[in-house]
DNA sequence: CAGTATCCGAGAGGATACTG
DNA sequence: CAGTATCCTCTCGGATACTG
């Protein structure tokens, strides 16, 4: 369960197996499992991955639309810190900082993209779906929705 | 892009093909994306997915640990709106209620319940990960973090 | 059992301005 | 260019109480 209290071995071994599970509130794989599904942390390291190589602040920022500078960096701090990119500073002047995935993004950026995909070709079915629950709201109060007793 | 203001198809027509991109901030599936790794969506049909037969609200309650009865209530409205969950009610007393995994829950629930795996064999070096960030906070300004040159 | 209604606080997140 | 700092809003979501 890896309890954040009575905890067997979260301090430095990361060679053992945990029996780590999302599902306990008080695991802490659910805590590294809400931020990755974050807002933003699931398009960034999506971004990432279908771009192959690193991008740039500014890049992300144009590919991620909408999200603000400071949603960026922030998001972009988390994720370095639990381990999913890197980032690299050039000492130039304008500054040049470049962000890559790790072998753990990548592996934590598939199944996103993924998602993403199947989303993004589901999407007509999604809408459709809306529509037809949404229309049905109306037709309420009439004997219906009931399974076959 | 599917936009949501020049939209040229959103009204009904599931089987043509869109140009979603979840990436665009107006796109319908931006908001889609959003649901679904929402803070309990995921979590409610990955469950579904890993039991395989359709659960009652406590027992989905019971799953995933933590959740509020309105919480609970209300992401299953949501994703029963997007067409990724059925509801059936039979009207005993005291009432009993199943949710079940669409084919298209399926779909989504597959990558969400791979991402779950993964988060969880991989919960000792994120950990890990974590450790070694927070302990290079105090150790700067002593000239590091440089990419060669 | 399976919800809905109401209230309320915390924190996610946007806008803007400033810095190395 | 690549951020940080400050402020402020607004949604998410928890607690509690009630209903068919």
């Amino acid at each position: 369960m890896t309890d954040l209290d009575s905890d067997p071995g979260l301090d430095g071994n990361p060679g053992r197996a945990f029996d780590a599970d999302v599902f306990s509130r008080r695991c802490a794989s659910r805590g590294v499992f809400q931020h990755v599904t974050g807002r933003w942390s699931a398009l960034i390291v999506a971004a990432l991955l279908e771009n192959g190589d690193p991008l740039r602040f500014a890049a992300i920022r144009r590919r991620v639309d909408g999200i603000s500078d400071r949603m960026l960096s922030q998001t972009l701090g988390q994720i370095e810190r639990e381990g999913m990119v890197v980032r690299t500073v050039h000492s130039t002047i304008p500054p040049h900082v470049e962000y890559g995935l790790t072998a753990l993004g990548q592996k934590i950026a598939e199944p996103l993209s993924a998602l993403i995909g199947i989303i993004e070709s589901e999407l007509p079915h999604v809408l459709e779906a809306q529509r037809l629950f949404d229309e049905a709201e109306g037709t309420r109060a009439r004997g219906l929705h009931d399974a076959p007793s």
